[in-house]
DNA sequence: TTTTCCTATGAAACCGCTTTCACTACTCTA
DNA sequence: TAGAGTAGTGAAAGCGGTTTCATAGGAAAA
């Protein structure tokens, strides 16, 4: 027995008296249809509860109307990190508005990159934004069919054929610097993310530049390498207080690092912002209502998203897109008092 | 400019000199083909990197390796509650080492039964996982074609035509109350979660049994109503508590009620254990790690996930599946001292 | 040997949609 | 009033697979 609900063009033509490509020109306005029968056909999918088979539609080279998100971010990270709650609001929230439907695309971290594509091309989404990509772009130029369209967010994926949607880290990282340098800071701890990832080598350089803009000499020893992680950062911290080095600043590249060092530092009867000034990156939740509350550089990661499935829609009505810059913000906190 | 990459199943029958026919038999196993073709067809397919086309191959009858985790809940609870981390990853770990692609389909809450259905039925998964369901079934039953599988996250969905993975709702409520009682516990007051979801209802039979089991009287004053978040039950307790009512213990309808319970009850310097003992339910990383530590009813969370997964692949292998309870655990915890 | 029965295979139909193409009826120009 | 457009339409050709069906050829049975 078929469902009674699930009906085909066909019968919709026959009930409305049209043929088939009249009742498609209808679906998709593609071209004109008189009153008279635009208005059966509508009555016709209506009265049917009619649900064109997207499988057909898209083999015949029609459009699908999903469009995935891609997290290159262990389920960990992306369900500790506020940040990434933002974004995926942001993106739902416009793509629903177009009535597109999004998806969230999961794999494995470690799956190959092989694997990772074909099964996006496989997805046969319209299109699919990407975060976190850290992999070889050479790998999606070569196995993305031309139709289908990706937008990074970050500005990893920069090249000729995908744009992005991304900030300005370095300039992120400066500012941040700069705010540690304005409170009295000189020695000045950075906790860097992974550094396979372009946006914590970007935060990195701007911390440099930021340094030397305030004359400041830039130290080896005061750089210790996270992974955007809570494990990461309380490990290295731990080995670098262990060390007993001087400072009195410290600039992670995310707040969840942040949030992190201050616990290890409290821990350490270090407080904060007596004896050390903190400050962190994304300006997620986890800075504000910490206590006391972290200065961070805001990412607009609300926006980050929302704009990512804004381009990718534009880009599906055959509309030039290009790469955006985001604003970065700062944002005090009791941390930098 | 076609892409070198995307081959058709043409091509490789071309390639392998056979008929498409006898490529799609290699492909799918469907029937005995003679060793040197099969030989020739793989090589080709390995040869000429070839991905067959899932919208074809659906259309055609044949099934896409898609299945979708659907949740009914905010993407605020979503984030917020570690119960969900798990229930992901579970179902994650499961479809993929299944060569089944997982993907988290999302849309709003206040989205209609009917577009919610449609959307589903749209994104043509082979199978599809919903967690959390509240609405009325009969919409599945009516639009979802036959071919569709679902399996309930959750008691909720038990009809003749869907199976389940749940959790004994109501025996676990009665175990968190009879802890209670158990340390001497008579006033305990219940947070329920979202009345309209059918475990929230549930978990208060649970408690209404243990009270009866244990000759206590069921007070109609120490019932409030939360819904599983931290604000309802921030708001709700923070009225109860203006009534001075006399309580001794709580059983919140989830950790995250429990978690904010606590906080309240702290800034109230109503000290948990000694003047209120605490319960929560679920189990998660949010009981244990809080301080004090929180006893709760653990759901096993991780295997939901996948048992839910497991079940969405036994069934698109045609295997019989039928619903499943799996069990719940008493955690115990300080505020339960 | 001849007849019968499998086994392995390709041709062709079909899945449900989009789009090209050809054609009919009009409505405009000149 | 003939010639030229143009708007509206249906038939039919794909899209890239799966599956049915008919058949050739070899093995087993008679």
């Amino acid at each position: 027995m078929n469902l009674p609900s699930r009906h085909t063009i066909n019968e919709i033509a026959a009930a409305a008296g049209v043929s088939k490509a009249t009742v498609s020109r209808v679906m998709n306005g593609t071209a004109i249809v008189s009153e008279v029968r635009r208005k059966k056909v509508e009555a016709a999918i209506k009265q049917m509860n009619y649900q064109p088979n997207l499988n057909a539609r898209k083999l015949a080279g029609g459009s699908g109307g999903s469009i995935a998100l891609v997290l290159e971010e262990s389920t960990e990270e992306f369900f500790m990190n506020p940040f990434w709650k933002s974004v995926v609001e942001g993106f739902i929230d416009k793509a629903s508005s177009s009535s597109l439907h999004p998806v969230l695309f999961f794999h494995s971290k470690n799956e190959s990159d092989e694997n990772l594509v074909q099964a996006l091309v496989r997805g046969n989404f319209d299109g699919v934004a990407i975060f976190g990509w850290h992999r070889d772009i050479k790998i999606l130029e070569k196995y993305v069919p031309q139709n289908m369209v990706i937008v990074f967010g970050g500005n990893q994926g920069a090249s000729k054929r995908f744009t992005y949607v991304g900030v300005d880290n370095e300039e992120g990282g400066r500012l941040a610097t700069q705010a540690l340098i304005a409170k009295g800071c000189t020695r000045i701890l950075k906790i860097t993310g992974d550094l396979t990832v372009q946006s914590a080598r970007e935060r990195l350089a701007g911390y440099k530049k930021a340094l030397a803009q305030a004359g400041l000499p830039f130290r080896e020893n005061l750089v210790i390498k996270g992974s955007f992680t809570n494990e990461s950062a309380e490990v290295e911290l731990n080995k670098f207080l262990a060390k007993k080095v001087t400072f009195d600043g410290i600039f992670a590249a995310n707040d969840v690092m942040a949030a992190t060092a201050l616990r290890v530092l409290t821990n350490h009867k270090i407080r904060v912002p007596q004896q050390v000034k903190l400050i962190g990156f994304d300006g997620s939740a986890l800075a504000t209502t910490s206590n006391p509350s972290i200065g961070s550089i805001a990412q607009p990661s609300y926006e980050l998203g929302s704009v990512v499935a804004g381009n990718l829609v534009k880009a599906l009505s055959r509309q030039e897109i290009s790469s955006v810059k985001l604003e970065l913000k700062l944002v005090s906190g009791d941390s930098l008092r």
